[in-house]
DNA sequence: GCCGTTTTCGGCCCGACTGTTTTCAGTCG
């Protein structure tokens, strides 16, 4: 059984949870729990780079004993210390860290005096009121765990929502908050802003006047469930849909510190501070401060780029707050100049009545144009796609006539002639290349048989990209956020044909898509392989998505001249040219 | 356990809220 990367990561962290329960120097903790989310984040396989040769200590927060572990977790599965660790104290103690409300040292002192393994156990011990009689713990604390363990064995919510839902909450939320007495500002922070393709919970920050009830409106919102916390500057509630939102209020003068503060990501925070400490400031959701404890002068905090630049960074952009390197291009004034929706010329994927859209070749050409664009590519469904109605050659014939005849009609817009075909198991097309000749473009897509083997996988992917027309690899790791996993495949390899083939991959802007993502994005643009930015639409609405996917692609660093559709019509068909 | 334009030893991000406390530990983000 292969090693990946996620392994080595479960391994570091559980490591940590451990040695944190047995209370262990935190220091220690913190670098397992750094290097399980460096490796978890690699964009490159730890086995294969221990294969070649590489230097594991060369990688941040690696040093000789980590690098060590890695390479015996590789080659065992497991590692010495962990196997100690898991005879020291009972294999499923590390769940009890899951239970909101318990840490490493409640999670001890349950083992220790009420011998508690399990959550099950914690549940039980809870009901039968053992869980007060122990020192530092309480009738509160026992409720608290009786709910938390109640909720944690019957789980109903997801644990993350898409970004889509999330936004929809947060607007109506927001647009709330801001008419409450004394509120001058109400904005989303946290994932949200960050752009993130799935939201665990929202963080929205204020500012607010002397006074303001704020507080006592916000866990008096109509939605609100049940309030897990209530201070004066700080609340957290959770709603009905099981969406936790915090809040939390600052004056004005504060407001950039704290929206940094909120929008994280906590490893982006934790780097910012570092780096203010090197400089003999201190950053904190209040402001930038110079000086002894008492005595700080502030420096900045209104703004966020008075933040950042008081430790000579330019203001960094929420969507590369993840400490993936956006520290050390904003020292060196090296960071990229972010897509933005307004850059999109047109959409190469869209749908139409013809297989499962909702709307005409026509009225998909008239939306697009309303929303700026100046070309779109038709692309429906394949014969394969059966309940699609997918079209076979006749009828892909008949539009592509049809698709003439409209742009003789159309001014200053342009409907290009394509498909999404179906790529075979054995990576052949659905379609015979005398039809696919008379295109623009190619869209080749796997919708059936996600279940080979990541080798089969990835050669069936390699030999449609290896077909004599084939332009852009749409959605390509298949994924449905919250309800299917990516199929297994060498994504390194894929794109690397690509990049040799001319051809492209697909950015699908789909709220429930977003495939690629965004370090497939990095690793796109590193390869040299330009990325299609689409909407997937299968309506006139759904042109609308592309700003989920811009997000997305600017979490991956890209940049205009990385995305594809960028461009205007007259250098893209050169481009699409190659590849038919 | 990692790391270094002060350092190879002595540091390691920072604050709010809760509950059980009489001044603070634990948890969380």
């Amino acid at each position: 059984m292969p090693i990946h990367n996620a392994d080595i990561a479960a391994a570091f962290n559980e490591i940590a949870d451990r040695l944190e329960i047995e209370a262990a120097n935190p220091f220690r903790v913190r670098a397992y729990r750094n290097a399980a989310r460096m490796v978890g984040e690699l964009g490159r396989s730890v086995r294969t780079m221990i294969e070649q040769g590489a230097d594991l200590d060369a990688l941040p927060g690696v040093g000789p004993d980590l690098a060590g572990k890695m390479r015996e977790i590789v080659a065992t599965g497991t590692c010495a210390l962990l196997e100690r660790l898991r005879k020291e104290l009972p294999p499923a103690i590390t769940e009890l860290l899951a239970v909101p409300g318990i840490g490493p040292k409640r999670a001890r002192a349950l083992h220790h005096e009420l011998d508690v393994q399990t959550v099950e156990q914690l549940h039980q011990a809870a009901q039968q009121g053992r869980i007060r009689t122990l020192p530092g713990f309480g009738p509160k604390t026992e409720l608290q765990v009786l709910n938390a363990t109640t909720a944690h064995l019957n789980p109903r919510q997801p644990q993350r929502f898409k970004r889509v839902v999330a936004e929809a909450v947060a607007e109506s939320l927001l647009a709330w908050l801001r008419s409450v007495p004394g509120v001058l500002r109400a904005e989303a922070a946290g994932s949200l802003r960050r752009m993130r393709d799935t939201v665990g919970d929202l963080d929205l920050l204020v500012t607010v006047r002397k006074g303001s009830p704020v507080m006592e409106r916000f866990v008096g919102y109509e939605d609100v469930h049940h309030v897990l916390a209530q201070g004066p500057t700080r609340a957290s509630v959770v709603l009905k849909s099981g969406m936790q939102v915090d809040l939390r209020a600052v004056p004005g003068e504060s407001f950039g510190a704290a929206w940094v503060y909120f929008t994280g990501s906590k490893a982006h925070n934790i780097a910012l501070r570092r780096l203010a400490q090197d400089q003999g400031l201190k950053i904190n959701e209040y402001g930038v401060y110079r000086g002894a404890e008492g005595e700080a002068e502030r420096v900045a905090g209104e703004t966020e780029a008075s933040v950042y630049r008081a430790v000579g960074l330019s203001l960094i952009e929420p969507e590369l707050r993840e400490d993936r390197g956006e520290l050390e291009a904003a020292r060196h004034r090296r960071l990229p100049v972010l897509l933005q929706r307004a850059n999109l010329q047109g959409d190469l994927h869209v749908h139409t009545r013809d297989s499962d859209g909702h709307d005409s070749i026509e009225a998909m050409a008239e939306a697009a144009r309303a929303q700026g664009l100046a070309y779109i590519a038709i692309t429906d469904h394949s014969r394969r796609l059966a309940v699609t109605h997918g079209l076979d050659p006749v009828r892909l014939a008949q539009q592509i006539d049809r698709i003439d005849r409209i742009n003789e009609r159309l001014q200053g817009f342009t409907v290009l002639k394509g498909i999404e075909v179906d790529i075979l198991e054995d990576g052949t097309l659905d379609l015979p290349d005398s039809i696919l000749q008379r295109l623009d473009l190619v869209v080749g897509a796997v919708h059936q048989r996600f279940d080979l083997t990541r080798a089969r996988q990835t050669d069936r992917l390699l030999r449609a990209m290896g077909q004599r027309y084939f332009s852009i690899l749409a959605h390509p790791t298949g994924r449905l956020i919250g309800e299917r996993e990516p199929y297994e495949v060498d994504l390194l390899r894929v794109l690397r044909h690509a990049r040799q083939r001319g051809c492209f991959v697909e950015l699908n802007a789909q709220p429930a898509r977003l495939d690629l993502d965004d370090q497939a994005c990095q690793m796109a643009k590193a390869e040299g392989v330009l990325v299609s930015l689409n909407s997937d639409a299968h309506s006139v609405l759904d042109y609308d998505d592309l700003r989920h996917g811009v997000g997305q692609a600017r979490r991956g660093w890209l940049e205009k001249a990385d995305v594809l559709n960028t461009r205007p019509l007259a250098e893209l068909r050169p481009l699409l040219a190659r590849t038919m």
